[in-house]
DNA sequence: ATTCTCACA
DNA sequence: TGTGAGAA
């Protein structure tokens, strides 16, 4: 299948997909006049695809985890060798770690504002939400 | 219709 | 991470 099949077939845009065969996610055949030809596996891949970046993965791991993840019905199952689940135990805990320096942030963040608020009194309006 | 590259959020 | 535009 050519790329607009895929992109209709997997709702992902045909710009995505090039830029996921950039990435070293995919890699599509090519026809002799250059086009991309697409496989059925590769839109399951796209599937798994989208499913660890919703994870917080970034396309460098991905692409290295693809091809330890199989589809079962439907469902994304990655592969039990121990490589594969210390990868992605290792991505739970950066997440979980990123998660807490934010956590930090906002109270800290909290309290600077508090201490600003409580100096000046009641205010009438709300700040502008950031824009940059 | 598809390719690639440059630039940008 | 993801997109738009322009040229081929």
């Amino acid at each position: 299948m050519r790329i607009g099949e895929l992109a209709d077939a997997t709702g992902v845009s045909r710009r995505l997909l090039r830029y996921y065969e950039d990435q070293g996610l995919l890699h599509p055949a090519r026809l002799a006049n250059g086009y991309r030809e697409y496989s059925d596996a590769d839109a399951t891949a796209v599937r798994h695809i989208r499913a660890l970046l919703t994870a917080g993965l970034p396309t460098a791991t991905i692409a290295q985890l693809l091809p330890c993840v199989h589809d079962e019905n439907g469902r994304m199952v990655p592969s039990s060798c121990p490589t594969t689940i210390a990868r992605l135990r290792q991505e739970q805990s950066r997440i979980t770690g990123a998660i807490t320096r934010l956590r930090t942030a906002q109270q800290a963040l909290d309290s600077i504002l508090a201490t600003a608020l409580h100096r000046l009194g009641p205010l009438p309006a709300n700040p502008a939400p950031p824009r940059a």
